[in-house]
Formats: C-alpha cells, structure tokens, sequence
RNA sequence: GACCUGGUAGCUCAGUGGUAGAGCAUCUGACUUUUAAUCAGAGGGUCGCGGGUUCGAUCCCCGCCCGGGUCACCA
C-alpha cells in the first residue's frame, strides 16, 4: 500500500469504530452558538482572570486543523476557515464516549465542541472542552500544518483544500465580497437602480470581443454570451430608468494570462445627463470610499509598490501619454500633431519598432503607441482620457475634434480597471459607426461590432446625455488585495482539464484490476 | 501562439548515470496546560507520461501532458 491509500484505509477504519460506538457517522445538524471568530472576537483580548470570573460557555464547532496528544490531556486545534481556537479534551472532563470519539478523530474531522472558555498556562485562548460532537469525516490527508498548501495548481483546482488550510486565501475572496457588497451600497445611495440584461444574446455587442458561441435547442438559435451588457443598459436608459447598474459576468473568448480570465466580473452603469469628466469625479470617489470601507485604508501595496487609491487621481490624454513617452524613448521633441495623420503616426510607430497593422488608422497607431509605451508605467491611479474615435464605436465625440471622443480607461498597478465614456446618442453617428465596425469585420476583424438594429431603433427613440462605465471587479480586487494574479481573486479559475488519470490519483481512486 | 521555467512520498522540499532522501503527516509505544509538543521505533515512491541513448536512466536526448512567468491578443 502507499502512504496515501493506507492513510485513507486508516481513517476509514476510524471511521468504522466510531460507527461501532453506535456515533452517528454523518449527523444532520448541529447547534452551534458561536463561530470559532466569534469566539476571538469576543475574548481574545480577555485575560484568564476575567474568563475565570465570567466562565463563558460555548458551543463551537470547526475543522480539525491540529491534535497534540499526551495521554490523559490533549488539545484540538479547531478551523473555521478564518480564526483558529484550541480545544482542551481532558479525559476526566468528558463523557468516556467522547473521549473515545477523540482518540478516533483524524485531521481534517469536523467537530462540535461544547465547554467553558480559559487560558492554559501558556496563555492560549481554549475551550475546556465538556463536550465532543463528530460531525463528518475527512476521508483523505490533508496538506501539512506548517507550510500549508503552497503548490498553486492544486490551490486553483482545489480551491476546498486551499480554503481549508490557508487563512489568506479566504482573506482574500471575503475582501472581494465585501468590495462587490460596498459598490452595491456606493451605488445604490446614489440612486441608481441594479438590474439584470441578458448573459445570452442574439447579437453580441458593447465591446470590442471575440464573443463564446451557443445554441438554444427549442429555439434551433445561435447564442452569444456576453461580451459586455453595455447595449442593453443603455436600452434601459432610453426606456427612462436614469439611473441603472450591473454586477454580472463577461465572457470573452480571447487568451488568458494573470490579468486576464474568459468570464470576468464587471460592474457597469449609465447616469443621464452627466458626461466623462463627472464620471472621473464620481470613479475617484467611488474606489476611495470602497477601499477605506472594506480595507480601512485607501493605501495599498500591490507588486512592491505602495498605491494611493486616495482622489483626485493623476489625468493624462491618450494622444499627449503617447506623444511624451514617444519624445523620451527617441530623445526628441515629437510634434503634437505626429498623431493625427496615419502617415505620420504609422512612421513614428515604425522609428519606434512597434509594428503597424495596415488596417490602423491614426487612431488605432496613437492607441497602440500609448498601450505600448505608457500602460505599465501607470501605477498610481491614473485616468487616461480621449481616446480615437476610431478605436470607440460607442463614444460621443468630442464637441471641437470629430477625431476625439470623450472617453477616459483608469489604470491602476500598469492596467486598465475602468472603461467610461460620454455616450453617443446620435443614431446617425451610431449607424456609421457600426458601418465602419462591419467593414472590418468583413476585413477579418472578429472583435469588431456587428450591427445591432434594434439598438440603433432604441436610440432613435432618444437616449438622453448619458455617461457610461464599467469597472472591472476582478482587477479592483487584485489591488485591494495586492494579489498579482487574477486567478488569486477568482474562486474557481478557468485550468485546462487535469488528465484523466492525474484526476483519479487526486481523488484517491485506483484500478481495481 | 512563441520563449523561459517547473512536475521526486499525502504535504513542503533536497538529490544522484549504479537498489531513492529529509521534515511534517501515517502506524506502534511513552507522556494530565501543549504551541510546528517531545522522545523511541516502523511503514510508505511506476522520481508527470511515452519513446530513445546506455551494461544500467529519476538524472542525458526527443516528443507529449499539466502548471507558473514573460511576450503577443485583450478588460
């Protein structure tokens, strides 16, 4: 037998005494009082002395995570994923059943604990235990107590062990429930009314995406997953609602790297009657509040870096990011205007050695030259704003230069967290547009835009001044939390599929034959 | 997709062209306030998979699988 099959035959057969012992094997429910953190909270700043006049009882329950034995006194290192609190089981404490139960308990076990809370000698907060419950088994050994669990595939694969065993992990995903829950709450005493537009649409639209493909059965229909639910927000808009948001999923059929998963979480909104400029107010605001919110501080580290997520942030314009990094790297002054025309902008792209797809227009090569030169020098927040009306299809241009629309991308950390524009309302422009898009879908581009008439109709029917933006969750979470990798934020990440047999020896099950 | 890098016991990691190592975990024993408990003993491995070179490969070579990183694409 190897060490893993007769680790597993070992806690079976303990499992198998218990049952023999007439202990309910996997009981049905359990009246816990307090969580093992409330247990902290509540008197981890008491000394022995007051938990000696006070006597607190409790009822706790947890995972196994730590047994030192020494004969008659023994002590239970008890989990619930965020704080740790040791149980004492003193044999002539409990019932002789539970203390049979102790002596057939395996790491990893869940438990009840019910007993007085003190202090041992040693100062450590412990639950004299009265009382041991078994509550399920842990049919399989667990990663080791002092490294933990370290091996990052098996922490994505198997988020239940890294959860299990590293507290840091669940740190990381309660940071991210508590950022989603404060933009709900930031928005929402604005005013603005959370919706939900469709996942599955016939024609996907709102971002410039290679989209994933479906089919409804009854309806014999291709369906796109969304690329973004930008269109539909704003239908909602012209249908009155001033004021809406979605916190929903993404799905982009493109490569996947540490900034980048195909399903991604964005919170997107549209407000009448304010423009981009309001919109950099309001974004400034919102990550600030959020970070003293769920972190009590708006400083964060993140790759070594300390962040100020405190407003007003750094502005820059696209064209003049460029033009600045374009002039430093050559070690000349380049001219303001070498980004308006594709001649001069294709030429400064080539003295720069950053290749020029034949299709870019000057927009597209200024887009390229700033993403290129700029994007990972933007550490501290920074709103990088009007970008080429060529590489938006869905701005509003700006009032004095057609070649501009007013639209703004927040990096933070060296990448983009938010995307916002004014938007455009003219369903003229926005037919043209999609023309444009559909030209170059026809010249081999599968990201650009198809033409959605039923959205044009809508606005039509008149969408009022509006600004849009969404703000990528996953990202935000990334700084908050100062992992450097999306799949750190994202509970089950997306992994090729482990082999067939790599999936077996994980689970414990053999051949037979 | 390209390049770099990794895969050895349940976990964390050493290591070598000549029968595979440690710590923790597991098993046996001792121990009534421990803190990675300690002490004594024992078991546990198709060294990612498949070929090749070799008397002999976990090690060298080739291919493949699955990660990680950088770049490209993208938010």
């Amino acid at each position: 037998m190897t060490s893993l099959e007769e680790q597993i035959a070992q806690r079976q057969a303990n499992l198998r005494e218990l049952e023999a012992l007439g202990v309910a094997a996997y009981p049905n429910r359990f009246d816990r009082r307090h969580t093992v953190t409330e247990l902290v909270e509540a008197h981890g700043g008491q000394t022995g002395e007051q938990l000696e006049a006070d006597r607190p009882e409790t009822v706790a329950s947890g995972r196994v995570l730590g047994i030192r034995s020494f004969g008659k006194a023994n002590f239970l290192v008890l989990s619930d994923g965020r704080e740790q609190i040791q149980a004492y089981i003193r044999q002539d404490s409990l019932p002789e059943l539970d203390f049979k139960i102790f002596k057939l308990l395996d790491f990893g076990d869940w438990v009840g604990v019910a007993g007085r809370l003190f202090r041992t000698r040693t100062n450590e907060l412990t639950i004299w235990a009265s009382r041991l419950h078994f509550l399920a088994k842990c049919h399989l050994p667990l990663p080791e107590k002092w490294h933990g669990l370290t091996d990052i595939e098996i922490r994505y694969r198997q988020r239940y062990l890294d959860l299990a065993v590293n507290p840091e992990s669940r740190r990381v995903f309660e940071v991210r429930s508590k950022v989603v829950s404060a933009i709900r709450e930031f928005m929402t005493a604005r005013g603005f009314l959370e919706v939900e537009t469709p996942m599955m649409q016939p024609i996907p639209g709102g971002a410039l995406a290679r989209p994933f493909v479906t089919h409804h059965n009854a309806l014999d229909m291709e369906l796109f997953l969304r690329v973004a639910p930008e269109l539909y927000l704003k239908r909602l808009v012209v249908g009155g609602m001033e004021r809406v948001f979605e916190i929903n999923r993404n799905f982009r059929n493109e490569g996947i790297s540490t900034q980048h998963n195909p399903e991604f979480t964005m919170m997107e909104f549209y407000q009448a009657y304010v423009d981009y400029q309001q919109l950099m107010t309001m974004t400034e605001e919102m990550i600030g509040t959020v970070a003293r919110q769920v972190l009590g501080t708006d400083r964060v580290t993140f790759n070594g870096r300390e962040i100020s997520l405190a407003a007003p942030f750094s502005r820059i314009s696209l064209r003049e990011g460029a033009r600045e990094a374009a002039s430093r790297r050559l070690g000349r002054d380049v001219a303001a205007d070498a980004l308006r025309s594709r001649e001069a902008a294709a030429a400064l792209a080539t003295e720069l050695g950053v290749a020029v797809d034949p299709k870019a227009g000057a927009g597209r090569i200024a887009t390229d030259l700033f993403e290129r030169l700029c994007e990972d020098r933007l550490v501290q927040p920074t709103f990088v704003y009007d970008f080429p009306t060529e590489v938006s299809p869905l701005s509003k241009q700006c009032t004095d230069d057609p070649d501009t629309v007013e639209r703004f991308e927040l990096y933070i950390g060296g990448f983009e967290v938010a995307n916002a524009f004014s938007e455009l309302n003219d369903p003229a422009e926005q037919r043209r547009r999609f023309e444009a898009q559909l030209e170059e879908r026809a010249g081999g581009d599968l990201e650009a835009h198809h033409m959605d008439e039923d959205y044009v109709r809508a606005l039509e029917y008149g969408l009022p001044p509006t600004g849009g933006e969404g703000v990528g969750i996953d990202r935000l979470v990334m700084v908050l939390t100062g992992s450097p990798s999306i799949r750190d934020v994202i509970l089950f990440p997306l992994l090729r599929p482990a082999s067939a047999r790599a999936d077996r020896a994980a689970s414990g099950e053999g051949h037979t034959s």
